[in-house]
DNA sequence: CGAATCCATAAGTACGTACTTATGTTTCTT
DNA sequence: AAGAAACATAAGTACGTACTTATGGATTCG
């Protein structure tokens, strides 16, 4: 399996990408992010485990705290495949390119 | 629902992720899509329904042919949603500064 | 006009998977 | 030491959906 098709296997689920979107603000422990959703726990050790072996998500283990957060990198072969085709759309490129020059300051 | 999550859901099977990366060479009916695929034609036409649904292709009727042509415009939403994490990998920006150049020439 | 081609829709099936509850392991608290 | 808290795993269930075959409508060909 190619590296984006798992990235969208893993992104297509509504909660689970809510849940990568939440660590977007940051660490977090599993019962953090327990906190808004509507599942059991166990649901969400079930999506952590799944974006984990995705390479969305890393996890870092303090006593009976598991902490998780980000890979933004873990996009990258998802980005690549997107990026692809953003050659058809120039309507798109400029504010990809404002966005390019606000990561430059 | 949000646009990027009926993109995720969409490409997120392989076969039909196939069907939308295939129309890339070009406009194309559904009899020349199904070469190369070993499902069936309703199947493509399945898969084509959902893509022109998710705003990813278009279509265009000439007798008894329908010809589909890629809307890659319709991954603009799920290039948003991705642009929103690239702040977090700067190695790849370099590439993606190249591409932009590249597609200024 | 009749047969063949192109495509879509209908209906049914099989399978993956996102949930649940139950339970076990480890760590912290008192 | 005992209980509680944090998390993972196991097992079972329900539901969505990607396929199949069957069929129908429209167009083109002989």
């Amino acid at each position: 399996m190619t590296a984006e098709a798992a990235l969208f296997r893993t992104l297509a689920d509504p909660t689970r990408r809510a849940v990568f979107e939440r660590l977007g603000d940051g660490e977090m422990t599993v019962s953090d992010l327990r906190q808004g959703f509507s599942v059991s726990q166990p649901a969400i050790s079930q999506h952590l485990a799944a974006l984990k072996a995705a390479g969305l998500v890393s996890e870092r283990r303090a006593g009976r705290n598991a902490y998780y957060r980000l890979r933004p990198e873990g996009l990258a072969p998802l980005a690549g495949w997107v990026d692809r085709y953003r050659t058809f759309w120039p309507e798109r490129i400029g504010k990809l390119k404002d966005l390019l020059k606000d990561m430059d300051q």
